[in-house]
DNA sequence: CAGTTTATGTCAGCCTTGTTGACTTTCCAA
DNA sequence: TTGGAAAGTCAACAAGGCTGACATAAACTG
């Protein structure tokens, strides 16, 4: 109620006006309903292989930094190596996950996609690139950085530091 | 590759640098992380009181409609009935929800939260806000309608609509 | 009024994916 | 050479999805 007084009166107050509670829940709903849209079509794909979330998660973050070790992932994904394990498991035995034993230090496993592994990463991440890039074109350029802003706020300190980590410094 | 070399030359393309697939796989990693740093704060209320997110999904949608039916929960949620009514058989228990029969009609059931509901979904919510306040705050105006522009995009029809209804429309 | 549909609840069983705890093997490094 | 880190494994458990079958009451329909 003051809100929408303050926002009628176009006081001072006037540029806080996004921080409503009310503006808030709306941001709330947004990244639920939205998150829903995000993983729907990834989760069709995988249920027909029968797989689910945790082999996308993975999947994705081994083809983003071929040879990373478990422990690397353990903290990208933030599960317990127990549950990763099971994960990593199914994936190796059915031939998608490569995990070589590390030269320098032969207590670490590498983790690589088999050609059978990065046809399904491709279909995976090929179906949500599809949305994201029908979301971002509708949306608009500014749109997304915005996007990308509020995000990166979000995110707590540590997961931030791994995002941040895969920024192509190629260019 | 070809991407960058278009960024360089300031081309016509350059409109749609931001629907690259290295943009688009930022994004999809954004999503990730900004929704696990999202759940982070309600996660831990919840887990100290012996409930799930299964429990925050619906304290907040009956706390947003005082009244809710069952069904209508079950179509926001998108979840099976058997699934939605062990959670919400555990909330009427412990009294933090009411199910009234409907007058109109008896076969339903109006959803509402008790006086204790009210603060277990006060405690949630306002954890929520705070993380949602501060990234607003910080990436500023323009950037959260960014924000919310993209996620209303990625979302599906269907659950574009339940997050359209939920507007205050009494302004 | 009889029959059908709708809204809800419930029982049983299954799966994925998370957890904790305990234990072993390997092997690097001080 | 010994301590500790990295990795793997086994067992047990819980939350929260799912399907299928069935029950009940109420509302609707012909």
């Amino acid at each position: 109620m003051a809100e929408r007084t303050a926002s009628a009166s176009m006081g001072r107050g006037d540029t806080l006006l996004f921080l409503t509670d009310d503006h808030l829940r709306r941001g709330i709903e947004a990244m639920f309903f939205a998150y829903r849209g995000f993983t729907a079509d990834p989760d069709r794909i995988l249920a027909e292989q029968g797989y689910g979330r945790a082999h996308h998660r993975a999947v994705h973050f081994i083809n983003r930094s071929p040879g990373t070790t478990v422990n690397n992932l353990l903290s990208i994904l933030g599960v317990t190596k127990q549950s990763l394990n099971r994960v990593l498991r199914t994936l190796v035995e059915d031939g998608l996950v490569e995990a070589r034993v590390g030269t320098r230090d032969k207590r670490e496993r590498h983790l690589f996609l088999t050609g059978e592994g990065e046809v399904l990463e491709r279909a995976l991440s090929e179906a949500q690139r599809n949305r994201m890039r029908s979301a971002f074109r509708n949306a608009g350029p500014d749109a997304v950085a915005g996007f990308r802003a509020v995000l990166e706020e979000m995110m707590d300190p540590d997961m931030r530091r791994h995002y941040l980590d895969g920024v192509d410094h190629n260019q």
